[in-house]
DNA sequence: ACGGTTATAACT
DNA sequence: TAGTTATAA
């Protein structure tokens, strides 16, 4: 009962956005919908005009013209075959903007709530204004949750016979006025002040923004929740302590936070319960005995309207994520779609981060992938890696190389076994880009220098964004010992950035920035003991030593070779160790037969990952799965579509680039071999016009490259060929082969 | 076929 | 500690 906290709820805020953008839709009956195609679209808002026609939310658009024929069903952008909420999110900051010039403590619950701790400014004007009384035309909106008076909707206390309105404001005065005379605790009068600042803070939000909300305030987030709903559109209502029985008593428990759920569920087939009062009914040890000492001490004190969880100041979203549902039918079952959908996803999060990196100066360090598969119940996972770069192909890239263990489909035939139900990308811990950035990569090593200042040198050329953000990990990384000398050398065979337009169904024209790989980040360590350090791993840095991007074949190698976890995603933990092979170098993959989809990096990712330490099994849900734990290189066998699928899939996948080097479309997946190809037709030309250097790092570490490569290489055939990698022979050869097939 | 998100606790 | 899953909104 310290605090004063108000939960500022927007009214069908969705509606309100559309409304405001087209003012003839204000004081008609309207909803938003996404997607319009299945039975008229899904409902995700309705105006209160539309709800009195008892059109509600979880209903289809086609339902909604039944109830209410007038309805206005306004549709939520789509972009990239998707719906975006950007515009709303947008608003949501508007919003938030408001509410933060009465505290400095907003948090944002939703892109439509935000609680506020408002004890301070409570506490401000009881100093200022003393004993001033409040009187009730300062809280025109408000209601109070009182005693004797009974609260819920238009139910008839039997008491007045009044015209609905009327007694409806009459009761509202009358309650109101009953409470400001009589209450004469402190936290009653905070209570009310905290009510004047709601006022305040919703009348400003609705001149700033044209927006309407409603509010509760309480002594806690749970309290001011619940009374927020007690009065909705375009009110607010006070929930004071002495209240919270006398409304406990009819409140299911359903309806409160935290219990909408399992708890809730359970609280009433296990224990009974039906009504929040219930709750109070029992002794701390009974609650905690049934429920854990945790949960059943947290329930003893809510059962009392007491809570502690504080407002965390927080304008921003600790995430950054967007996904699609395939329902049904639409449930992805080739590759060819799971690859059109995260790069369609991707380039969702590439333009928020971009955003994120311009507005508030941060960026994110990992990306989560998680798939949501067909099964008896559908089955989900989620796989993550260390994000090292904004730039959508790359994202995509690596997304299918952590997920493509979920596909049980046999390798060729481009299926996708079970089929894809949801994916969807998230992108988290960020970090401020603002201080971290300048204290450049100051390796001290030579080599380290040498390449360091290739790579910011090069990067200059690039978008500001995303490169910046590179060099900023780079020198984060670099400060901590022995890592920065690996950091180097992977710089030399990380990407470099070169610009790409990227034409999306050939209706949108992007530039691509950067092309550093993500999932391609280093432990530099060899043994699982390292290695099972998960997020210890280094991030490739963003090196060049030409204008050409390239990951997948160097850095393919680098990875293998030098063991830098490579396409390894975020550490150990139990699945994916099933795809892991061992963390013995394994053939690499190469340009030859995979050149489909950016696979390669599924392999390599496969053979790596194991340096983590081996344990567990662990539960492992249902995963069927990769958990056929097929140590084997035979589970994935990473589809090597060879050749001809690759032509096949660049003729067929629309998500294609032009390259800039020689103005061929280039499917995206197969981006970085075909950058590798112009790489090292570059290094060709330089060892053609000048005699060999293999001095300093350089050259030796190419040729090192190619001889592992060559030596682990995948199957017969090709090992062969590329066991001479490192001369110019092989890279004759290589380039031969390429052009071959590939143009 | 209740979609798209976001957050946090729990488990390992 | 941190990745993955479950829960809740």
């Amino acid at each position: 009962m310290d605090r004063v906290i108000a939960l500022v709820d927007m009214d069908c805020f969705y509606v309100q956005v559309e409304q405001r953008r087209n003012p003839a839709l204000k004081g008609k009956p309207c909803a938003v919908v996404q997607y319009k195609t299945w039975k008229g679209g899904g409902i995700i808002a309705v105006g209160y005009e539309a709800r009195a026609h008892g059109v509600t939310r979880n209903m289809r658009g086609d339902e909604a013209k039944e109830k209410c024929p007038d309805i206005a069903l306004v549709r939520v952008p789509e972009n990239r075959g998707k719906a975006d909420l950007t515009r709303y999110r947008n608003a949501c900051v508007e919003v938030i903007e408001v509410l933060c010039k009465f505290s400095k403590s907003v948090e944002r619950a939703s892109v439509d709530e935000a609680y506020i701790d408002l004890s301070d400014e409570v506490h401000k004007r009881i100093e200022r204004l003393e004993n001033q009384q409040i009187s009730i035309d300062m809280l025109p909106n408000t209601h109070i949750v009182d005693w004797n008076i009974n609260e819920d909707t238009g139910v008839t206390d039997g008491n007045t016979g009044q015209t609905e309105p009327e007694s409806a404001q009459d009761k509202r005065v009358a309650e109101l006025f009953q409470w400001l005379d009589s209450y004469g605790n402190k936290e009653d009068k905070r209570l009310a002040i905290g009510g004047l600042i709601a006022e305040e803070m919703r009348a400003a939000v609705f001149q700033e923004t044209g927006f309407r909300c409603s509010a509760g305030v309480a002594h806690n987030k749970v309290l001011a929740k619940l009374a927020c709903g007690l009065h909705k559109p375009n009110q607010q209502t006070i929930l004071p302590h002495r209240s919270v029985q006398k409304l406990y008593r009819t409140m299911p428990i359903n309806k409160v936070r935290h219990f909408g759920g399992k708890l809730g569920q359970q609280l009433q087939d296990e224990l009974g319960m039906q009504y929040m009062a219930d709750i109070g009914k029992l002794t701390l040890k009974q609650l905690q005995s049934q429920l854990g000492d945790k949960t059943g001490a947290w329930l003893y004190e809510i059962g009392r309207g007491i809570e502690h969880e504080p407002v965390r100041p927080r304008q921003l979203t600790k995430s950054v994520g967007c996904g699609k549902n395939f329902p049904g039918k639409t449930s992805l079952a080739t590759k060819q779609q799971v690859k059109h959908w995260l790069l369609q996803l991707s380039l969702e999060i590439e333009e928020r981060l971009v955003t994120e990196l311009d507005m508030n100066k941060r960026s994110a360090k990992l990306l989560t992938v998680s798939v949501r598969m067909v099964g008896t119940p559908p089955q989900s996972a989620s796989r993550s890696f260390k994000l090292v770069s904004t730039n959508a192909e790359s994202i995509a890239r690596s997304a299918l190389a952590v997920i493509q263990c979920f596909n049980v489909a046999g390798n060729h035939q481009g299926a996708w076994s079970p089929p894809i139900l949801t994916l969807s990308l998230s992108a988290s811990k960020f970090n401020d880009t603002n201080e971290s950035s300048t204290q450049s990569a100051t390796s001290t090593s030579s080599i380290g220098s040498f390449f360091t200042s290739r790579a910011s040198s090069s990067s200059e050329l690039d978008l500001p964004g995303p490169s910046q953000s590179i060099e900023s990990r780079v020198a984060e990384k670099s400060g901590h010992g022995k890592k920065k000398k690996r950091n180097s050398i992977e710089s030399f065979f990380a990407p470099s950035q070169k610009k790409l337009k990227t034409v999306d169904d050939g209706n949108e024209l992007k530039t691509a920035n950067d092309g550093s790989d993500n999932c391609m980040k280093g432990t530099g360590s060899v043994h699982s003991g390292d290695a099972a350090n998960g997020g210890d791993c280094s991030e490739i840095t963003s090196g060049s030593t030409s204008n050409v991007r390239r990951h997948g074949f160097f850095a393919s190698k680098s990875k293998s070779d030098v063991c830098i976890g490579g396409e390894k995603p975020m550490s150990s933990s139990v699945s994916q160790q099933e795809d892991c092979v061992s963390n013995t170098v394994i053939s690499t993959p190469n340009l030859d037969e995979d050149s489909d989809d950016g696979d390669l990096i599924t392999y390599n990712f496969k053979t790596n990952a194991p340096t983590v330490a081996s344990e567990s099994i662990s539960s492992d849900k249902q995963n069927n799965t990769g958990s056929t734990s097929d140590g084997g290189a035979a589970l994935f066998p990473d589809d090597q579509d060879t050749g001809k699928h690759v032509t096949q899939d660049t003729k067929c996948d629309a998500d294609v680039v032009e390259c800039d080097k020689c103005g061929n479309m280039v499917s995206v997946w197969e981006l970085p071999e075909h950058l590798d190809f112009h790489f090292a037709m570059d290094i060709q030309a330089q060892m053609n016009s000048q005699p060999p250097v293999h001095t300093n790092g350089v050259a030796p570490s190419v040729a090192n490259v190619g001889k592992k490569l060559g030596a682990s290489g995948k199957a017969g055939q090709n090992s062969k060929k590329k066991s001479k990698a490192s001369t110019n022979s092989t890279l004759h050869s290589f380039f031969k082969r390429k052009t071959d097939t590939t143009f």
